[in-house]
DNA sequence: TCGGTTTACTTAAGCGGTACAGTGATACGG
DNA sequence: CCGTATCACTGTACCGCTTAAGTAAACCGA
């Protein structure tokens, strides 16, 4: 019952109304014609049931209305909800994302990214897991892209919402070190493993500071998967007193060895994650994390790449401060141990 | 520095080699054509730095190459894995997803599906909250759909991946009633209050039969939202001895309202999930949960939606069984209690 | 009153492919 | 040896919309 109207094409519209196809256009973009042009058009579009085609708008007007994602690992729980939150953001512009997912893998990021391109996307919305590809700075001159993490060093035409890694870092660590631990192992994504991450880097310097000695252990986000590497690092002689897992995904591995080993938490060891994904508060005990604002996030790389992609030439950097959320995960050292 | 080669045309191509442009667009689908013409296309345009234009090829075909994914609610993690995952195997399949959600608003799905239509997608694949509007039908007379979870009734043109909603109630509450619940309180996504939701249907009826009192309650998808109505559920006189959880995100609701009572799980309550997510595993204790084969289910519905696509008439229907996964969140009524 | 700007359009040329109706040449069956 | 397929293309009209350039009328200040 519901009526079934056929699809009018602008030219249709056009006739109907004695106008010119162009008229019909700009009409129906409310711009070059009168309020009551506009009005009239508007009234046989209804009527013939035209709909706007985007796909012929897009190869007319050089614009597609589709803005790429490029995540470096839907694996994690945390870069899914900033995926969704930025696919809505979007949407709510009238834009749509295509979401791709590089699984971790730098030469993957990159082939995708070139996929996106070639598929015409006006922007780029990325998370670069190597910052330093050149690709970045070639397809930086054909659109817009804008990086979330880390900086795209040597490219300019894109803005950036960069996170203060060293203070996430900075804040966890020296958390664990008032709470006594000396010896933390961490827990880092396979997909951070390009050299020098900026992370890897700042954990290193701020252990050497605080005096902690740090086992730095590459995991996947797979969640279960960090379960088996966790348990490794869990069984060594000695054993940590405390891990900073790099994701609350693999801390949720974490949590789940812990059970299997039989050890407490905090009471045999500590945990604290990384990005706070909204599981990690409902977990037994809540996980100590490093939260992101992860609404600030979308807001602003969305706000960001529609700015970009409107033409303004203003490149925008933001960065984001972490706020370490100390919950129950994270505990005295035990004495003796 | 990488080399900077600019787009080239069909047009150009042509020219170069000294074909036509049709001659061109053949070759280099591979139709219509000797071996070596294409084979010679084929250098030409790797040459002159040809890459198609999906737009353009989308306007004169009529296929755009994207196919919508209406999901019901990426609050919970099991859809967000379920998009995922679907959307990886259609980009395995050379297709892009657009991923939108209806937030478990079945006015907003038929919004959304409506605009996806619009947006010139070759097929849509959507949880239908719904499954009774008519718009369905509608829709189906101008585009593949295919329905994940339930049916579409008064439609044709689409497949199905149905579930056996009836069986995974079934397994779940005959497992509570086998370990003496009597009470059991049954947490529903709101989104689907729709009137008559089959889940509903069954719970009643299974309850009936079992001789077991049921309290049906609607729960926000939201990880933490669940847990309020957690809090007041677990709170009542007398109390529900065991929780069964349309959504295992629910789930993760409860657990928290359990450790916030003080409440041992299964020792004083046993709490049921539904779905399976990965993270169910991992939780402490680990969430019995009524598992969906996920993957069977992202690759049915993919294969169906192309299928469809490329014209196979044959309507598909896919029934998903599901099973009980008992892990160690339920267990035996407390005695005296 | 007049040149100049503004407004509200029209005209027409694409955007970059695809698809369909040819076309000439070669192959083939009887 | 002829009629007819088949093959490998060509020519061209679109797909549906946008946009630049052009135009006629209305407006406007001096």
């Amino acid at each position: 019952m519901t009526q079934q109207r056929k699809r009018a094409t602008i030219r249709e519209v056009a006739k109907a109304t004695g106008l010119s196809p162009a008229a019909v256009s700009y009409a129906l973009r409310g711009i070059q014609t009168s309020e009551e042009t506009q009005e009239r058009v508007r009234r046989a579009a209804e009527e013939l049931g035209y709909e706007a085609h985007p796909i012929a708008r897009a190869l007319a007007s050089g614009r597609s209305g589709m803005v790429g994602l490029l995540c470096g690992s839907l694996e994690d729980l945390w870069q899914q909800a900033l995926a969704v939150g930025i696919g809505r953001a979007l949407f709510a512009r009238d834009r749509y994302a295509i979401i791709l997912d590089a699984a971790g893998d730098p030469e993957r990021e990159l082939m995708l990214a070139r996929q996106l391109r070639d598929q015409r996307v006006d922007g780029l919305i990325v998370q670069p897991l190597d910052p330093s590809a050149a690709l970045w700075a070639e397809l930086g001159e054909s659109l817009p892209i804008v990086s979330i993490g880390d900086s795209l060093p040597g490219a300019h035409a894109y803005g950036e919402v960069v996170f203060d890694n060293r203070a996430g870092v900075t804040a966890a660590l020296e958390h664990l070190h008032a709470l006594g631990h000396r010896h933390i192992a961490v827990l880092t994504p396979t997909m951070a493993r390009t050299p020098d991450r900026p992370a890897d880097v700042h954990v290193n310097a701020e252990a050497e500071r605080l005096g902690v000695k740090v086992d730095v252990v590459p995991s996947p986000q797979a969640l279960g998967a960090a379960t088996d590497v966790a348990l490794d690092v869990l069984g060594r002689s000695p054993r940590p007193t405390a891990v900073f897992c790099f994701s609350d995904s693999i801390g949720y591995g974490v949590y789940a060895a812990t059970r299997e080993l039989g050890l407490a938490v905090p009471g045999d060891v500590s945990v604290a994650g990384f990005d706070n994904h909204p599981m990690s508060a409902l977990l037994t005990p809540p996980l100590t994390s490093v939260d992101w604002d992860i609404e600030g996030i979308v807001h602003s790389s969305v706000r960001v790449m529609i700015g970009a992609i409107d033409g303004k030439p203003r490149r925008r950097r933001i960065v984001c401060e972490p706020s370490l959320l100390e919950r129950e995960s994270t505990g005295p050292v035990r004495v003796g141990s």
